[in-house]
DNA sequence: ATAACGTTTGCCATCGATGGCAACGGTGCC
DNA sequence: GGCACCGTTGCCATCGATGGCAAACGTTAT
């Protein structure tokens, strides 16, 4: 009575049944305009509000969604988990967050788990591998990717167009005289990452530029090796650019290159971190749009709650590329 | 019967009775240890899992937390979220999280939701304010805050000592010869700040040092007034050193004193961020261990839940002081 | 007066898990 | 032989919201 205030003390308390009262909740036309507006205030009054675990097990779904991502402790993930739970929250919608630390089993639990617990919808950034077994969950339960694309799966993808945005990267630093441009970034089976380095093979192929195999270092999935991958290509013959194909690598190509006092060395990095701009001199960054991703990905899920049979669809949100200084000298 | 396994076809198929079933998934002895394990095996064969829904219908609990910080989107609450969600994953429970974005009404909101949503336990970095609306709310669920005290409410805190830290600051400055020590910091209304601001003051006073007014700015809740203080610091009669008392405020205090040169000007940041090790000089920090907050945040909630009659603790997390130039250098 | 209509009411089942309770067949003990 | 247990079974209610259905309202039109 005094804690609890469920549907029956709605009720009582407006002088109609539950029947009624349902309806008042659930917008029901069958209901006179006068009745209405005083269960609203009885509502109002008391403070009530339906219960979610009634309501979810009773219409089998719940409002709401669930987020997977790779870490929640990484700038890019955490810029996008803020922004889809400020978007859920508007939309009346909670969250409810799960990382995979790339680990596919993991995953596959998490959104199993998630599944079960009746989700309204997901978002998910996959690992790599494959991920046959999600397409009946897809079937089910609306889900947008982020990021990147699973192998094996048909369904709406939020992302960047890691390929053109790389191109755009070496286009910059050719124009800018460099020729020897060199690629720091993680592995290539990471859907993004291989985007990201075919943008880079093939913008250096339409510009007729060489790559000669240690020129390219796709295989730090962390700062440390970013910074080892540089360190080794400053003991060979240099190069004159580097790419730094995501924030985790740059977060190593950046202290390698100010430890070995070759600041000279041009730098570009996929998606850009704090105090990029306060260092000398200031990192040239292709803006990874985390936030705008994630609003567009709770666009989209909740355009698919509202109708499922929308047609898959894979947006592209566009990066910007921001010149401070790395990328603009030359050695 | 295909897509969904509940615990009658559980029943069925290992030809006992629902309340027998129910009785393993519970672990009531009442239960022969062949009729289990026949139990178990159809449970683990048909990937059944208990609905929550109904679970948390029944019991009137829920097996999830809820975490309420300032923003997903902040170095350190990003990895105390990130600690959170592990910790919370290898205790069986999910996290729902929420962001108040420092608005107290939109937090009362927010943790009313969870509540409502049954949530088995709370984490609360709370927002600057009175909370005396939070204490019946944490009589009927266990509450554990982080970071910070919240006003009027008697619950478990997790967090560091603030002061201490801060003082240890003064002291490592102070004895590199140091005495004209300026403090840029958050508005003195979140517990936190004040905290860090008194333990700044008591230092000072302590070994004698003079404290003007235009010493302290303690009015930077973001990283650009954080760079207006430090210019304005700068253009009067400049200290030699610089307490920057959050992160935030160090991504402000940082590229204003490199865009000024004066990197000369010692500095010691309250908060690590990346990068802080790969500018020149790397910056001296008070390492604020988020993840272990987030973790032994957890491990008290889970404590509480086991045992709600816990006296109420307040925990405190070691902070290390990182030493990396910024601090040691005198003018 | 009767029909028609819009609104409201009870009543009951449902969602899935859980727990109280009575009952029942078996085993072992006195 | 009688009795106390143990494991197990059915049956039923409960948690709160919801929706189908038939019936009963009050009004208004015919």
């Amino acid at each position: 009575m005094s804690g609890h205030i469920i549907l029956r003390d709605v009720a009582q308390a407006a002088g109609v049944s539950m029947r009624t009262a349902s309806r008042v909740l659930n917008n029901d036309p069958r209901v006179a305009d006068a009745t209405r507006r005083r269960v609203q205030d009885v509502i109002r009054d008391l403070g009530f509000v339906p219960d979610s675990a009634a309501r979810s097990l009773r219409a089998g779904t719940d409002a709401t969604i669930g987020l997977v991502v790779e870490s929640v402790d990484d700038p890019f993930f955490a810029t996008l988990v803020g922004a889809v739970e400020l978007a859920a929250s508007e939309a009346g919608r909670s969250v409810l967050i799960a990382s995979t630390h790339r680990d596919p089993a993991r995953e596959r639990t998490l959104v199993e788990q998630l599944i079960r617990r009746r989700v309204a919808g997901l978002i998910l950034a996959p690992t790599a591998g494959d991920h046959s077994w999600l397409q009946p969950v897809a079937a089910a339960t609306p889900v947008v990717l982020v990021d990147r694309p699973a192998d094996g799966v048909d369904a709406d993808l939020v992302g960047v167009d890691d390929r053109a945005a790389t191109a755009r990267a070496v286009g910059h630093l050719a124009s800018h005289g460099h020729r020897r441009i060199a690629y720091v970034g993680d592995h290539p089976r990471v859907p993004t990452s291989l985007a990201r380095l075919a943008g880079y093979r093939e913008a250096m192929a339409a510009r007729g530029l060489d790559v000669p195999g240690d020129l390219v270092r796709a295989d730090c999935p962390d700062p440390r090796s970013a910074a080892d991958a540089t360190r080794k290509l400053l003991a060979g013959q240099a190069p004159t650019a580097i790419i730094s194909a995501a924030t985790r690598c740059s977060l190593g190509v950046v202290p390698a290159l100010h430890a070995e006092r070759r600041t000279d060395v041009a730098l570009v990095s996929f998606g850009d971190f704090a105090m990029a701009d306060a260092l000398q001199p200031g990192i040239t960054v292709l803006d990874h749009p985390a936030g705008t991703v994630g609003l567009a990905a709770v666009g989209r899920l909740t355009a698919r709650l509202a109708d499922p049979d929308l047609p898959v669809l894979t947006t592209h949100v566009p990066v910007r590329l921001i010149q401070r200084g790395s990328g603009e000298l030359t050695a």
